[in-house]
DNA sequence: AAATTATTTAATCAAACGATTAAATAATTT
DNA sequence: AAATTATTTAATCGTTTGATTAAATAATTT
């Protein structure tokens, strides 16, 4: 046995600043983000913060880092299983990501504000240029999908930016939201539940309409 | 005449220099905007911004204020005129939104990002909750529409999330989605154009399915 | 031309913030 | 028990930042 002396990875300190780190500069963003802030939410002291990982940069691209990871992985799993169907292929994404997002509210607004803030962070802080052209099999099933439909033609990126917006924007909205209808969080988190079924049905009825 | 000696209302020094704040304040957020960067932006210096506007604080409540009023003017206008159909309210809503914001692309962001710092903003410093219940007009010819349609009945909530994410998500993702496509400005513009007629007919499809 | 107002200059303050350091103490390992 | 490692304490440094001030200059009005 390797883990001996930590019984969970996530118990030794290096860890616990990470995951506070993590809490901080998700929910207020890196600029809104002190460096005390992270050791008050840690427990420890700003000391140790710098002791463990030399400045708040640093500590941010590695939070960074992983949130990406976080948000690309599996992903490909997923989207380049050939022993899946199209309409299945959405119906899992959906779902994977209503998961996750539930979990982890705050991510897509912080990304993509950070992103904004520095779009080279894509290709400098993550590898995420590697599989730019890498031939997903979904891609090769949109195109018999559009092939063998006798419908007219819609531009992908409208399809997906409709699949990601139903998806992601919810979120992203939801403290305008929830103060505008008085929503509860939990009342929030049922209708994203019915969103997982809901979604891949309206993203059908958009591909089969005229 | 009362306009002698500004020919137009935006060439005083207070409307330049909130200017400059607006745009600042937008593309970067509160937090990362330091007072210098506005001085700079708007011409003036460091002593004038505070001179005129006391503080970042308060220069920032008035731009979020006429912001808010921004996104919120004409609404009502158009959500409340009974001459309109229930389709054509969409039509004119998804244009009037895409025209604003290919015009200011940063707002969503901006918006969101701060009222999530901050969600009282919204009825401290903007009496947002005058028109809570107001009963409009839209509202009724929504309950029409789904009375007089015998399809399984969906959660309005959901509608207005889809429809508000589809108009709005595009322009929050846009530095993600131009940047792993490729994408220009101008090609991205394209496509939001193109989206003023395909989303009334997506949401349509979406109430007309099953 | 004189008076008033607008804007700049430059210096400065106080507080906040990222970061470092050295010494003290606690915890763990050997 | 001794040695090593982890963490705290507390002070401090240098910089940034919001904000203020007084005096000088420019522009506008009277």
């Amino acid at each position: 046995m390797k883990e001996i002396k930590q019984i969970e990875k996530n118990d030794s300190t290096e860890e616990k600043i990470k995951q506070a780190a993590r809490e901080v500069f998700t929910q207020k963003g890196y600029a809104a983000t002190r460096t005390r802030d992270i050791a008050e939410a840690s427990g420890y002291n700003l000391a140790l913060i710098n002791y463990y990982f030399r400045s708040k940069e640093k500590l941010f691209d590695i939070v960074m880092l992983e949130h990406l990871q976080t948000f690309v992985h599996s992903i490909l799993g997923i989207v380049d299983d050939p022993a899946t169907t199209l309409q299945a292929k959405i119906e899992v994404l959906v779902t994977h990501y209503i998961d996750m997002l539930i979990k982890n509210p705050d991510l897509p607004l912080f990304i993509l504000s950070e992103i904004k803030q520095d779009p080279s962070m894509l290709i400098s802080k993550v590898g995420m240029d590697k599989m730019q052209h890498k031939e997903l099999y979904i891609v090769q099933q949109w195109n018999e999908m559009v092939a063998t439909r006798n419908k007219p033609s819609i531009n992908p990126a409208h399809m997906i930016m409709n699949l990601v917006g139903m998806t992601i924007f919810p979120f992203i909205g939801s403290p305008l939201i929830r103060n505008r209808t008085g929503m509860s969080i939990e009342q929030f988190n049922v209708l994203m539940e019915e969103r997982k079924k809901l979604i891949p049905k309206w993203i059908n009825a958009i591909m089969n309409m005229e």
